[in-house]
DNA sequence: CTAGTAACCTATCAGTGATAGGATGGCGTA
DNA sequence: TACGCCATCCTATCACTGATAGGTTACTAG
């Protein structure tokens, strides 16, 4: 557990002789960038993402350490690139429960054991938007485009407001509501993504009880 | 938001004049050890862990950097070391609460309040104890030795075992009852440290609402 | 007064993210 | 078919990181 990296358990320096890089030379930019988002995916969830080097996603990909930054200006850009593409289909799940035809209770507990699905599968681009550190002491004011995760928040907290305009969720401020269900639902997410080798017990109904403790806490007593 | 350091916003790389190095010089081990960890977790806090290097907090110390490893073997260690140091304050707090002559709802109470603020105090050693990146694949088991703040996470358990054996608390897995309660804790803690540029509004309300569900949420209802 | 040793130093290492500047291969156009 | 553009990719290198090797210095026990 360095705070910086493993000692990475050494990944051969040259490109495979089973994968020539002349076959994979001279992608479109697009493609490339795809090409690399997807073995940086694979590479943080295996070895962190502090874990992993840029020279050790170039080798992956087959091309060289500066290759890199002609589609990313930086690490922390092609993480967030990744991070913005997993959250975007975390946005259309969000988007596909608020506009399914079933009862707001349901809408309530598909929406909360979606979130948490969505953070333990793609636990690295997870990671990326609510859990890395941020600037300190920043002074420039939070801007929601750079944080991919804020706008899939955004869909969340749009419908908790309209559960909690149907009177199926407990009154009180909605952004009180939304953000405390989120730090809910996120402490679970976070503590089982961090801590991997705490001796849960049986996961899966640990997720169970607090996911009914979550039901019971914010649903409408009435 | 770099993902490993910021620019760093350049500390002197020598000693100020005003604080000449022979007047630190030769201090015994003990005291050479806390004097480190006290400039490390203040620079922890300004600057990130991660944005924190060997060299700041030896200069810092008014030492040189190679010197850190007489007390240290890692930088990981020194983390690690710091996070102890407070977890134990923690650990205190909590054992307070356990002794208390006080009724048990607001035994209750208070821990979760301690905890909160705890953590939000602590914000470096809280970190470093419960988010920062650990081992991804690791085959060897979960040593709790190792990380300070499962100490404390036990005395926790503690009193909610207990908790719920005078029946304040709600029935279930006291396992599962525990570990939901710290994620709920958890997440506001862990939200609120790794992004404080969010738009939180009120935290000071929303810290007593998040409080007030989490009361309602696992105390026995009868 | 003299070891012995703990504390500390300079010099250096491999590895990191990032930049500068040159080589190359494929595609649209003449 | 030939040309020239330019996106793509490369090698070489930078400053900085955590960490190690090995020598120097000052306090202290005998």
């Amino acid at each position: 557990m360095t705070i910086y990296r493993k000692k990475s358990a050494q990944l051969p320096t040259s490109a495979p002789a089973d994968a020539p890089r002349a076959a994979v030379h001279r992608l479109k930019g697009a493609d490339r960038r795809e090409d690399i988002l997807n073995h940086a995916s694979r590479l943080f969830l295996t070895y962190g993402i502090a874990g992993t080097s840029t020279r050790m996603i170039a080798n992956a990909v087959g091309i060289s350490q500066p290759s890199l930054y002609a589609h990313f200006a930086t690490k922390e850009a092609l993480a967030n690139a990744l991070s913005a593409r997993a959250f975007s289909s975390l946005e259309s799940l969000i988007g596909r429960i608020r506009s399914a035809d079933i009862p707001a209770p349901a809408r309530f507990e598909a929406m909360i054991r979606g979130y948490i699905g969505f953070a333990l599968d793609q636990g690295a681009a997870y990671r990326i938007a609510f859990m890395l550190e941020g600037p300190m002491h920043e002074v420039e004011a939070f801007n929601p485009d750079i944080l991919p995760g804020m706008q899939a928040f955004a869909s969340f907290r749009d419908e908790v407001a309209l559960l909690q305009l149907e009177g199926h969720l407990r009154e009180g401020s909605t952004d009180h509501l939304a953000q405390s269900l989120w730090a809910s639902m996120h402490g679970l997410c976070a503590l089982l993504l961090a801590r991997p080798d705490f001796p849960w017990g049986d996961v899966e109904a640990m997720i169970d009880f607090h996911v009914e403790i979550i039901l019971a806490a914010y649903q409408n007593k009435a």
